[in-house]
DNA sequence: GTATCCCCGTAC
DNA sequence: GACGTACGGGGATACT
C-alpha cells in the first residue's frame, strides 16, 4: 500500500463552512461559523482517515494569473463578506498551531497549488487524496491520484470519474471548457449544458477535433454557437486548467503531520468559545488495542464465558452483513464486561472469493456456547441500539436475550438534550473515546454486505472498540439515570418494552396486494380525469404538486384573493383552498386532487414496496429513541399514519388484513390527553365529566354555551372539541380561530369563557410554565424529562414555544408513558393467560393485535382490561376495543 | 446533478 | 408567529 497525503483545498472549505453551518459567535459577537465548520471538517479527516501527510491550499490575496489571461475571471465574484474575513485569521491560525502544513504563493490560487503537489508527490510515489468538493480538482485524478469530500464521503477516482461524466478523464478538460462555469465566470460555450458537452466530447474525442471536424457537423443552431465561440471554448479550457508548476515542498516528510501545540490550540478554543473542543485537548485517549483480542477456538470461548458468567453485566455487539435486522447474516460477535478486556468472535469472514476464512468458530457451537451468558436473568445485557442485535439473535439463533437489558442509545434519549445524535461514535466522543469508524474498516467496499469481507484482525479491533465504548457509555449513563431518577422509567419500561417492540416488528403485518393493486388503478383514473379537468379551467398545463405554480395561477392569473403568504410565496394549503372553492371551480379540483394525489403517492403506490418477499408482510421499524416527548414513531414505513378519514383513506385501511384463520383486535384509549390533563389539573369539572362517563366534547359543548346536554348541536360540539384538543397544544385564539373560520374575537371569547368554567386547567397551565422556568425542564408522571431551554429566552416567539411545549410534553409524554405500561402489562397478562394473540402496532393511543378467532373474546377482556389498568389516574382511562377482518371500520 | 429546505398532508 | 408530536412526498433552491 503506498503511503497516503491528503492535499485540502481550504479556501473552498472556508466559504463550504461559513455557509453551510448555521450563525454562531462568542460573546464578544464576532461571528465563529466558519471556524467551527473549517474545524470541525479537517477533525473529520484526522477521524476517519488518521493521515500521515497533510496540506492545506489556500487562494491568494488578489488578482491571479488567471486575470491576465481574461479580464472577466470571477468577475462576478462578491468580495469576501466581512463576517467572513474576520474568520480567516482564526482558521489560519488553526493550522499553524495543528501543525500542518500550509501551501500558499501570490498570484496562484489553491487549486494550482495542490495540482502542483500532487505532481510531485505522486512521483515521489504517494498515493494523492484530494480533499474537495470542487470538479475542477477531478481533472487531476489518476492511478496515483483520488478525490476525497468528507461532506460527501464519496471517493472520486477514474472509474468514478469516468462513470459520472461520461467522458475518459484525459477529456474532462475539454468537456467542461465547452460547459464553462458561471460561478467563476468561465465562458464557455453559451448553449452548451453538460449533457451536450458530453455527446460531442464522446463523439470528437478533444477540443481540437472536434473543431478540426466542425465542416462535417450537420447544420444546426448548435454549430453556430460553437463557431461562433471557438476562442471563447479554448479560453475557457486555459483557465479551467491548473498550473502545475507552481512551487510547492517536495520532500514528502515536509508534509507530515505533527503533533498539534495543545496549548495554543486551548488558547484559540478558549477565545472563540469553542467548549467542546477544548474539553477534548489532552483527554482523548486512543483505546489501547493490546486489550482487545480475538477468539479462535472454543475452549478460548468456554473459558472467556465462565469467566463472564460469575460478572453481573456483559457488553455485546453483533456484526452483520446489513443493516436490515432481518436480513443480517452474523459476522463476528464481541463481547466484554469491564474496560480491561474484549473479545471479538469472529464466525462469518469471508475472504476475497467469497470463502469462509479459516480460524472461525462454528456458529453452532457459538450459539451453544454464548447461551447462557444471553439468557442469564442475572446477568444485564448491555448494548448500543439492542433492539437490532436482539432481532439478529432472534432471526439467527431463534434465542431472545432475557431481561435484564441495558441499550445505551436509550439511555442516552433519556438523558441527552433532544436532536443530539445517538451515534455511538458521536457520543463516545464526548468522553474523549476516539473510534474507528465504519468506512475506515471496510474501506471502499460499497458492497451490502462488505462487513463480511473485513479481515478478522480489523474487524476484532473494530468490534472490540464498540463493546469498550458501549461500556464506558453505560459507565457514565447509569450513574446518571439514578442521579436524575431516571432508572425506574429506563429500568421497568424502557428496556422491557423494547424486546416487545422488536416482536412487533418481526412479526410484521399483512396486506393484500391486490386490493391495493385495484386501488392505485381506480385512484389513478380519477387523478388524470381530474387533472384534465384543472388544466381545463385553468386553461393551461402546469404542475399541480408545484405550490408555487400554482399560487401563480390562482392568485396572479385568476387574480382570486390571497390568504396567508408563505416564505417562498402564496399558501396553498388546505385552509386557503377551502376558503376559494365557492368562489371558484380550480379551488376545489384542487383539493380534491391533492387528497388523492397524496394518499396514492404516500400509501397506495408506496405500500407494496415494503412488503417482505418472504413473509409477504410490512415490517415497519419502532423507533423508541426518537421522539422528544416519549411517544414512539414508525418509520419504513410510517404505520402510525396510515388514513383513517374519508372513504379512501377505509379503502386503504381495508388493505391491512390479518392472517389466516385470525382477526385484528384494535383497543383504544378514548381521550387519553385529556383525561392525563384531568389528572394533572385536578379541575373539577374535567374530572366530574370523565367520573360521570359522560361526551367530554357534549359536556363541555353544553357548559360554554349553556344549554342542557341533549341540546347540543353538531356545530357546539365541533367547536368544543377544537377547544379541548388546542388545549392540550396551548393554543391560541388566532389558532383556534383558524381552525373553525370564525374571528379571533369570537374565538377569543370561547377560549375566556372554557378557563372560567374550566379555572383549574388554566391554574396547570401556568403553573407548569412558572415550574418550567424555574427548572429548565418538565417532566411526565413517570418521571421522563424534556429540556425547555428557550422557555426564559428574551425572544417572544421561541420563549412562546417553549411554554406550549411546557404546557403539551407533559400530557403527551404522559399519554406515552400510560401506552408502553400497558403493552407491557398486556403482553405479560397474554402469557399468562396462554393467549396467543401477537401485538402488531401501537399509534400514540391504540394497540392493534392479530388474534386466532376462537380466542378473540378471551383476548378482548385481557386487553381492555391491561389497558384501562396500566396507570392509576384521578380519572378512569377507557378502552373501547373493535374486532375487524381488515384496519377499516 | 445532488443535497437540503420548504410546503404540504397524513396520523395521534 | 400564531396548535403539540411524528414521517414522508415532491418541488424549489442552493451549492457545485
Amino acid at each position: 500500500m503506498k503511503q497516503e497525503v491528503y492535499l485540502i483545498d481550504g479556501s473552498a472549505y472556508i466559504y463550504r463552512a461559513f455557509h453551510g453551518v448555521k450563525p454562531l459567535s462568542n460573546s464578544k459577537g464576532m461571528q465563529t461559523n466558519a471556524v467551527f465548520g473549517f474545524i470541525n471538517i479537517l477533525r473529520k479527516l484526522m477521524r476517519e482517515k488518521n493521515p500521515r501527510y497533510v496540506a492545506v491550499a489556500f487562494d491568494s490575496r488578489g488578482k491571479v494569473f488567471r486575470h491576465e489571461m481574461y479580464s472577466d475571471y470571477k468577475a462576478h465574484r462578491p468580495p469576501m463578506p466581512e463576517e467572513l474575513a474576520v474568520q480567516v485569521p482564526y482558521i489560519r491560525d488553526f493550522i499553524a498551531s495543528s501543525n500542518i502544513l500550509s501551501l500558499e504563493e501570490p498570484g496562484i490560487e489553491a487549486d494550482d497549488l495542490i495540482a502542483s503537489a500532487a505532481r510531485v508527490l505522486s512521483a515521489r510515489g504517494l498515493q494523492v487524496v484530494i480533499v474537495s468538493g470542487d470538479k475542477d480538482l477531478l481533472q487531476l485524478v489518476d492511478d496515483s491520484v483520488v478525490m476525497w469530500d468528507p461532506m460527501k464521503e464519496k471517493v472520486m477516482d477514474t472509474a468514478a470519474v469516468e462513470a459520472k461524466y461520461g467522458v475518459a478523464i484525459g477529456q474532462l478538460l475539454d468537456m467542461f471548457a465547452l460547459v464553462g462555469d458561471s460561478s467563476d465566470n468561465v465562458p464557455g460555450v453559451p448553449g452548451i449544458g453538460p449533457k451536450t458537452a458530453e455527446k460531442l466530447i464522446a463523439e470528437y474525442q478533444s477540443l481540437e477535433n472536434l473543431y478540426d471536424r466542425i465542416d462535417t457537423m450537420k447544420p444546426s443552431k448548435m454549430k453556430e454557437r460553437l463557431i461562433e465561440n471557438r476562442d471563447s471554448a479554448f479560453l475557457s479550457r486555459d483557465l479551467i486548467r491548473l498550473k502545475e508548476d507552481a512551487v510547492v515542498p517536495e520532500e514528502p516528510e515536509l508534509y507530515a503531520l505533527r503533533e498539534g501545540d495543545d496549548a495554543k490550540l486551548a488558547e484559540l478554543y478558549a477565545e472563540l468559545e469553542f467548549s467542546s473542543f477544548l474539553k477534548e485537548i489532552d483527554t482523548s485517549e486512543k483505546i489501547e488495542t493490546e486489550k482487545f483480542s480475538s477468539i479462535t477456538t472454543n475452549a478460548q470461548l468456554e473459558q472467556v464465558v465462565q469467566e463472564l458468567l460469575g460478572k453481573k453485566q456483559v457488553v455485546i455487539d453483533t456484526e452483520t452483513t446489513s443493516l436490515d435486522a432481518r436480513r443480517a447474516r452474523l459476522v463476528g460477535v464481541s463481547i466484554c464486561s469491564d474496560l480491561d478486556r474484549a473479545w471479538y468472535v469472529p464466525i462469518g469472514h469471508l475472504d476475497a472469493e467469497g470463502v469462509r476464512v479459516a480460524g472461525q468458530l462454528d456458529e453452532g457451537t457459538v450459539k451453544e456456547l454464548l447461551a447462557p451468558l444471553l439468557l442469564a436473568p442475572g446477568i444485564l445485557k448491555i448494548g448500543h441500539n439492542l433492539k437490532y442485535d436482539y432481532t439478529v439473535l432472534n432471526r439467527q439463533w431463534q434465542m431472545n436475550m432475557a431481561n435484564p437489558l441495558a441499550d445505551t442509545m436509550i439511555a442516552a434519549h433519556l438523558l441527552e438534550v433532544p436532536g443530539r445524535s445517538l451515534k455511538l461514535d458521536d457520543l463516545c466522543r464526548d468522553l474523549g473515546i476516539r473510534m474507528t469508524t465504519f468506512e475506515e474498516v471496510v474501506g471502499q467496499d460499497k458492497r451490502d454486505d462488505c462487513f463480511a469481507y473485513v479481515d478478522p484482525e480489523s474487524a476484532c479491533n473494530y468490534s472490540c472498540e464498540d463493546v469498550y465504548g458501549t461500556l464506558s457509555l453505560w459507565q457514565n449513563y447509569h450513574d446518571q439515570l439514578i442521579a436524575k431518577r431516571l432508572d425506574h422509567l429506563f429500568n421497568e419500561l424502557e428496556m422491557p418494552l423494547m424486546p416487545i417492540l422488536a416482536e412487533m416488528e418481526m412479526r410484521g403485518i399483512c396486506i393484500d396486494e391486490h386490493l391495493l393493486g385495484d386501488l392505485s388503478a381506480e385512484f389513478l383514473g380519477k387523478l388524470a380525469e381530474i387533472e384534465q379537468r384543472i388544466y381545463a379551467v385553468a386553461g393551461q398545463t402546469f404542475n399541480i404538486n408545484s405550490p408555487r405554480q400554482l399560487g401563480q395561477i390562482l392568485f396572479e392569473e385568476l387574480n382570486l384573493p390571497h390568504g396567508r403568504k408563505t416564505k417562498t410565496g402564496y399558501s396553498t394549503d388546505v385552509k386557503v383552498l377551502e376558503k376559494l372553492a365557492p368562489k371558484h371551480e380550480l379551488p376545489a379540483l384542487i383539493l380534491e386532487y391533492r387528497t388523492l394525489a397524496k394518499l396514492q403517492s404516500t400509501y397506495v403506490e408506496k405500500l407494496a414496496t415494503f412488503q417482505d418477499p418472504e413473509s409477504g408482510r410490512i415490517h415497519t421499524s419502532f423507533n423508541q429513541a426518537v421522539t422528544a416527548t416519549g411517544r414512539l414513531s414508525s418509520s419504513n414505513p410510517n404505520l402510525q399514519n396510515i388514513p383513517i378519514r374519508g372513504e379512501e383513506g377505509n379503502r386503504i385501511r381495508q388493505a391491512f388484513v390479518p392472517a389466516e384463520g385470525q382477526l385484528f383486535v384494535s383497543a383504544d384509549y378514548s381521550q387519553i390527553d385529556l383525561r392525563v390533563l384531568a389528572h394533572y389539573s385536578g379541575d373539577k369539572a374535567l374530572v366530574d365529566a370523565f367520573r360521570a362517563g359522560d361526551d367530554i366534547h357534549t359536556r363541555t359543548a353544553a357548559q360554554i354555551f349553556g344549554v342542557s346536554p341533549l341540546l347540543v348541536t353538531g356545530d357546539m360540539r365541533r367547536v368544543a372539541k377544537s377547544i379541548n384538543f388546542g388545549i392540550v397544544y396551548g393554543m391560541s385564539s388566532f389558532g383556534l380561530s383558524g381552525q373553525l373560520g370564525i374571528s379571533r374575537k369570537e374565538a377569543q371569547s370561547f377560549i375566556d369563557k372554557y378557563f372560567t368554567l374550566y379555572s383549574g386547567v388554566k391554574q396547570f397551565m401556568e403553573d407548569i410554565v412558572v415550574q418550567a422556568k424555574e427548572d429548565g425542564f418538565v417532566t411526565t408522571l413517570m418521571n421522563r424529562r424534556r429540556a425547555v431551554p428557550e422557555i426564559n429566552s428574551s425572544n417572544r416567539i421561541q420563549r412562546e414555544f417553549a411554554e406550549r411545549t411546557a404546557i403539551n410534553t407533559p400530557i403527551q409524554g404522559t399519554a406515552a408513558d400510560i401506552i408502553k405500561l400497558a403493552m407491557l402489562k398486556v403482553a405479560a397478562a397474554l402469557r399468562d393467560a396462554d393467549v396467543p394473540a401477537t401485538l402488531l402496532l401501537q399509534i400514540h393511543d391504540e394497540l392493534v393485535f392479530e388474534v386466532p378467532e376462537d380466542q378473540v373474546e378471551v383476548a378482548k377482556k385481557i386487553i381492555q382490561k391491561s389497558m384501562e389498568e396500566a396507570m392509576q389516574l384521578d380519572v378512569p382511562l377507557v378502552v373501547n376495543v373493535t374486532v375487524g377482518k381488515s384496519l377499516a371500520k
